[in-house]
DNA sequence: CCTCATAAATGAGTACATTCATAAAAAACG
DNA sequence: CGTTTTTTATGAATGTACTCATTTATGAGG
């Protein structure tokens, strides 16, 4: 039995290399044709790795594509925390997480939708999954900070609201309806349910 | 060309007869089996017709889903439309109707996150797809109607909180955290999440 | 260095929804 | 009726995500 501490090994190495590459191809391709017109043979091709490889990485073609997305909602909820501390109102704390995540939703509207589906619909057992709702959670666990700031809210009645922000949001992004939107329409639509929500 | 009043013609007939043959066939199966266990092949076969002629009737094995349970939805909605109107409060005529709701789409719970996920996600151009949606429209226009009988909202603002209920709804049904729930236990998270709402 | 055990990689194979060229049936027309 | 046109039915063929028996690479022990 060798020591794991020092050298992470050949065998290490190449495994993380070929999930880079494979992130690499996947986000490329995602991004420039959108998940659906993309095929994991495709991916498989552009990583240079063989048919089966690929699930060995990430188990479907969805945990493909969270694997890939986990990392920008990421960075689009810490630029939202961050602006929601110097928002005026609770509103505007709440659309400051709001917006950024809108904004990376949509920047492909295919591969947003598909995401929130297979958060909602997919195996939360799976690993790149279940990174996706940990993520998620944080926005709700601003939400629930934020309305609890002018202490009119109970801690439980905080949470329920924020659940139901969270779920104005999602079906707001999800919805068909928004798919000729700009981003600014679909902002505005939330901020408007959300307002008559936070109407005390 | 002839004039199309009097009799349907023998055409006519057999379509429907078929069309019929299929929804029966595919209601049996998916209730029974659940709509990820059954293939469009076994449903052709029960229905006694070619593989192809299925999506004569149905363009998609999700279609299908919605063909078929369109009209259960309908007739749920239906009661929940009449124990509604003898609603002491606004909770409890929202709850009136969600009730039935959360019944049907529970009573097999693949098949119920199934539909839901095809309603906002699949293509509302498809015939089926489209009275899926006029049916729960209903449902928001009841929304609607309840909020504003205390007068205490505008129009537009009942509006967009309904939108908002229904978001909730819909999210607590996906959500995979209710899989192992009793109907219960889901209409009282509903129940707990619109009581904030309307808490004003 | 050699051998064996274990982990990783591979691509041919599978399953299944959906399509499409062709055939059969029905209607229209004389 | 026979012919032509239009609609409907069919199942073999297709595309694609995913699996699995087999092969290959890596590391451990001697």
């Amino acid at each position: 039995m060798k020591v794991p501490s020092s050298s992470p090994g050949r065998r290490e190495r190449n495994k993380q290399q070929k999930l880079d590459r494979i992130t690499e191809a996947a986000d490329q391709l995602f991004g420039r044709f959108g998940v659906d017109e993309v095929t994991t043979q495709q991916i498989a091709d552009a990583a240079d790795i063989g048919t089966g490889t690929l699930f060995l990485y990430a188990r479907s073609k969805a945990e493909l594509l969270l694997l890939v997305q986990n990392t920008h909602y990421a960075e689009a909820i810490e630029a939202g925390l961050l602006a929601a501390d110097d928002a005026a109102s609770p509103l505007d704390a709440v659309m400051a997480l709001v917006e950024p995540v809108v904004e990376c939703n949509r920047r492909q509207i295919e591969n947003g939708r598909t995401y929130l589906r297979e958060l909602v619909f997919g195996d939360p057992e799976e690993p790149h999954h279940r990174i996706g709702l940990e993520i998620i959670q944080q926005v709700d666990d601003a939400y629930v900070e934020i309305l609890q700031r002018d202490g009119r809210l109970s801690a439980g009645d905080a949470a329920l609201l924020a659940r139901a922000i969270s779920a104005v949001m999602f079906v707001s992004l999800a919805s068909p309806a928004h798919l000729q939107s700009t981003d600014q329409e679909v902002c505005d639509d939330i901020r408007n349910q959300v307002r008559v929500l936070l109407r005390p």
